[in-house]
DNA sequence: GTTAGCACTCTCTTTTATTGAGTGCTAAAC
DNA sequence: GTTTAGCACTCAATAAAAGAGAGTGCTAAC
């Protein structure tokens, strides 16, 4: 499992060389490119050694090689150095969060941004869902005669809102009324308690009362029925576009479906993160439609609730680069959301 | 500029089965297919006389013909009949809209949706700007302690909300009394003209009052400078993948990138709408990268506003079948919006 | 253990033939 | 005058053949 000082090094000049030219790389390029000391005869050996050990892999006999898999993940492993951002990159991550500071799903998006512009890969932010948020505050408030709005908030600032049709003889006093008593019963409760057995019981009690208070628990049910969705934002998809490994139309159709439908990308990201930048390289994969993809994430805390963040690209990919900022970009969003948001 | 019976029947046969099959269509592929009663040889003759006229066009000396831009100009023109919406298609629509039926921004998502998965184009759907609607309603609510939130209802039902930062020792009456006040001298409105005179006037007015109030104009001011954005709904991009004249990546990745970007795409639609469908094909087109679509559209009116929806594809469209589904679209959808929202 | 040398392999590019759909034109038929 | 059969001709697309070049694996010498 160990490898010596020379074929490591002659790992890392074929993946770094292949992860440029997207060719397969030969002997011969690699003592030229690679101030390596000894002959390309010999590079040729030590790659034969790391072809039968599954590092590298040749796509016919008289090709260069290129990375397998495992040859990635052992780069990965047991050398990669993680690049940092440049200062340059710093201040353009701070640019874009400046500038989106005041709605909390913006913070999200502008990062989203700034990973993909940075990597020129996919990148993708996943919320926490708001389910795990508590119930702050219900209002509701006369629009017009007629209809009424019904507003939700959470702890966390989630504004969700609805308008509900109300008798005209309502008296803003009487739609107060109702607001308290949710308030009194609801609040402090997760939102996913309520939806789950609060609503049912206040629902028995407040049984026969007036038409508004039937509704409004109806829009509550409704609004609530949404908060188990953890809202995605993904940047930079059509990237893919120029990544020359991909050339089948279809294929590329599929992967951007994907990309565009919030339910199906969440299945492609591993459930489980850790607050480290954790790498799923091709096959590693558990969708079928990103066997040739790579994934690179972490999660985030945002007080008690846990999102992800990360970027997808081709197999060939600048795993350094990009573990190195998805790391920046978690820790730095992080201690924004702590002290500009709430 | 008036064809004879038998050069619009060959006129149109050709343009289905280019349309149909993306190849260049002989002269025996139309006897055999289009009950044309003449020989072969004699299409011909009429085909070279189409071609000369500029009707047609041949890719080389010994292909098929193609409809040109002026071809299919000249169809969409003198010979369509739109293809209006099948039982099934007009039910489908209906389940899209009721199920999607509470919220305002929804109707118009769904209307997207349905028109990509009948035609197999992509579709848009732009929404008048807020800024026409009227100012109903602000309210000040008191979230938490320190914060507050902005809420800004519309006279069609649009909500705009922001949070904002408050003195801890406020008192809900206080919140009360200035929203109050803004009602007061906001009320029914248009947005536009408060953003462009109102907000000043009244900024002198209550001038060195408050700190809430100074915070509640700036927070009104920005939500309000949002609102000149049009939103854009598109569905089903992706289909321009499936279509075999598009293989070169980089022009995909551009057009794409325009759907992707809604400032961008806006301007590829025409701003002069009318009530009925019109069509820009090809090159009529006065965005760069539509140079090679068509683009098949309708204005929609919600109350005194107006917005556009429509379908884009390559120039080689059904334009009878998206002609019909638009109008059919444009006709249901705004029926539905006065009879349901608001 | 390393390296020069060389035969060998296999893709990629270029060249050459072959095929076939479709046209345009001419002359005869209607 | 219009229509049509017939035929030579054009040109892309496909297939087959030839050539070039990058790169390997192996052997033998250092």
């Amino acid at each position: 499992m160990t490898l010596d000082r020379r074929k490591r090094k002659i790992l890392e000049s074929v993946i770094k060389d292949y992860v440029e030219t997207a060719e397969p790389v030969g002997s011969r390029a690699i003592v030229r490119r690679h101030a390596l000391n000894v002959s390309a005869a010999t590079v040729r050996n030590e790659m034969a050694d790391l072809e039968e050990m599954g590092y590298l892999e040749q796509p016919h006999t008289s090709a260069g090689r290129i990375p397998s898999q495992k040859g990635f993940r052992y780069y990965v492993d047991c050398m990669m150095q993680s690049e940092v951002l440049s200062d340059e990159e710093l201040d353009l991550l701070q640019k874009y969060l400046q500038e989106q500071a005041q709605e909390w799903q913006q913070v999200f998006y502008s990062v989203g941004q700034f990973l993909s512009q940075v990597t020129n890969y996919a990148s993708f932010v996943i919320l926490p869902p708001v389910k795990i948020s508590q119930f702050q505050y219900l209002q509701l408030l006369p629009i017009d005669s007629g209809q009424a709005l019904v507003l939700l908030v959470t702890d966390v600032g989630i504004i969700m809102h609805r308008r509900i049709d109300i008798p005209e003889d309502i008296q803003p006093e009487d739609l107060q009324a109702i607001s308290n008593l949710f308030n009194r019963a609801l609040r402090g409760r997760r939102l996913e308690d309520i939806y789950r057995s609060d609503l049912q019981l206040l629902r028995e009690e407040l049984k026969d009362r007036r038409r508004v208070i039937d509704r409004t628990l109806d829009t509550v049910e409704a609004l609530l029925s949404q908060t188990g969705e953890e809202k995605v934002f993904i940047s930079g998809a059509l990237n893919i576009l120029r990544e020359p490994e991909f050339k089948d139309l279809e294929k590329i159709r599929r992967i951007l479906m994907i990309f565009e439908e919030d339910e199906l990308f969440k299945d492609v990201i591993p459930q489980e993160v850790s607050n480290t930048v954790d790498i799923c390289i091709g096959r590693e994969n558990e969708s079928e439609e990103m066997q040739e993809m790579s994934v690179v994430f972490a999660g985030y805390h945002t007080g008690r609730e846990m999102g992800r963040v990360g970027v997808i690209g081709p197999m060939r990919m600048e795993y350094w680069k990009a573990a190195g900022t998805v790391e920046s970009v978690r820790i730095i969003m992080e201690a924004f959301l702590r002290d500009n948001m709430r």
